[in-house]
DNA sequence: AATCTGTCTTGACATTGTCAAGTAGTGCGC
DNA sequence: GCGCACTACTTGACAATGTCAAGACAGATT
């Protein structure tokens, strides 16, 4: 069978059910230490213990495998988003929290489900379904905190600023020069944190009293 | 000029003086339009009228063009960034609408600029550094707005939440799917402008009043 | 006149994404 | 038991890419 050793690396030939699943791990790996330009068919399927073409028998082709992680990551973060905004108290805080930790603890789903000219939201129905649904839950949200905001303004701006936040705080954590300015001894979970916390209080302000 | 016929190699020869700038504005053309990824080294130089190598010559590798173009945006952007700081009366939004308006406005250079994994900000000296400056006015505006604030908390959650509104937003519209949510007949220089205000207001009333 | 240097060029190479075609097993109707 | 489709791959090509190596040639310096 697949006894393709030729790179010593990772000898547990991944067999019968799950090449799929080692291609997407294999990628994902790739994409959060190295970033999505450095994920290779080959590689991955090398990686998989595989031949350079049995990653095209799942995912068509290179684009494919991107789009796969981009409906997975979706799902999963409308799945977390919802559960969150479905039992907190304290919406704003919470929601924004699961956010950002969603996206530091997934850096190679996230950074795919965020690049357009990658993730294929625009041209694969499954993935931008699951998107269209996170987004649904940012609505609610954005509903749940002042219901009907915005009736002499954008009814968008809500949910616009509490994405942007999140959104903004994600990529400078995993991509940006943020990381390199925050103090050594301070945990990221202790940003994020005194982040959610200061943004809930600037947004509770303007609404809730 | 750059009358690249793209089969027959080079017929109007870019010849002296600037073969640099005009491999700098391939570059970033093609970054703009289809992203870092969709670069190649011969397709620029084919555009510029130039030999596959001649690149080279300027940048070194693939990793050197990214690099020149950080450094060129992060330059570019702290001038606009302190000039618009200096000359405010209302520091918050007026500098929030000049950081996403140097981004919508310089796609390609703003794509490379915060994403690490391109830009070399790590390792070219000159990327770092005109990237710092940034920075810096970053904390300066911070400071306008709320002298010492941060006695008891994090000093930088002020700049941070700034920072992360404004590049969440930049990045939203530059690569993801905010621009299908919003009206077709809005434009976006009108979002930008309902947006700064709408931060300028959050945080406005927790410093100012 | 000889040398250096900056600005390129041509030539080669391994690696990549992808097309095309082949193969081994598995289940199913007959 | 036999053919036959189907899944899950494989091997083999191909053009294009990033980059190393080795020039070429103009102008300035010595």
């Amino acid at each position: 069978m697949a006894r393709a050793s030729r790179r010593s690396a990772h000898t547990t030939v991944a067999t019968s059910p799950d090449v799929r699943r080692a291609v997407l791990d294999g990628a994902l790996a790739i994409i959060a230490s190295d970033g999505a330009d450095s994920v290779s068919m080959r590689d991955v399927a090398r990686r998989a213990g595989v031949s350079h073409q049995a990653p095209y028998h799942y995912f068509g082709d290179r684009a494919g495998i991107f789009a796969a992680i981009c409906e997975e990551g979706f799902t999963q973060f409308a799945d977390e988003f919802e559960a969150t905004l479905n039992s907190t108290s304290d919406p704003v805080r919470d929601c924004l929290r699961t956010y950002v930790m969603f996206a530091t603890n997934n850096v190679g789903h996230y950074r795919v489900m965020f690049r357009s000219d990658i993730s294929g939201a625009s041209t694969h129905e499954h993935s931008r379904r699951a998107a269209d649904r996170a987004f649904a839950v940012l609505l609610d949200l954005a509903e749940r905190i002042s219901p009907g905001n915005g009736t002499s303004e954008n009814p968008l701006m809500l949910p616009i600023t509490l994405w942007s936040m999140a959104h903004g705080l994600s990529t400078l954590l995993m991509d940006g020069p943020l990381i390199a300015k925050i103090p050594d001894d301070m945990p990221i979970d202790t940003l994020i944190s005194q982040f959610t916390d200061f943004a809930t209080r600037s947004l509770d302000v303007q609404f809730n009293r």
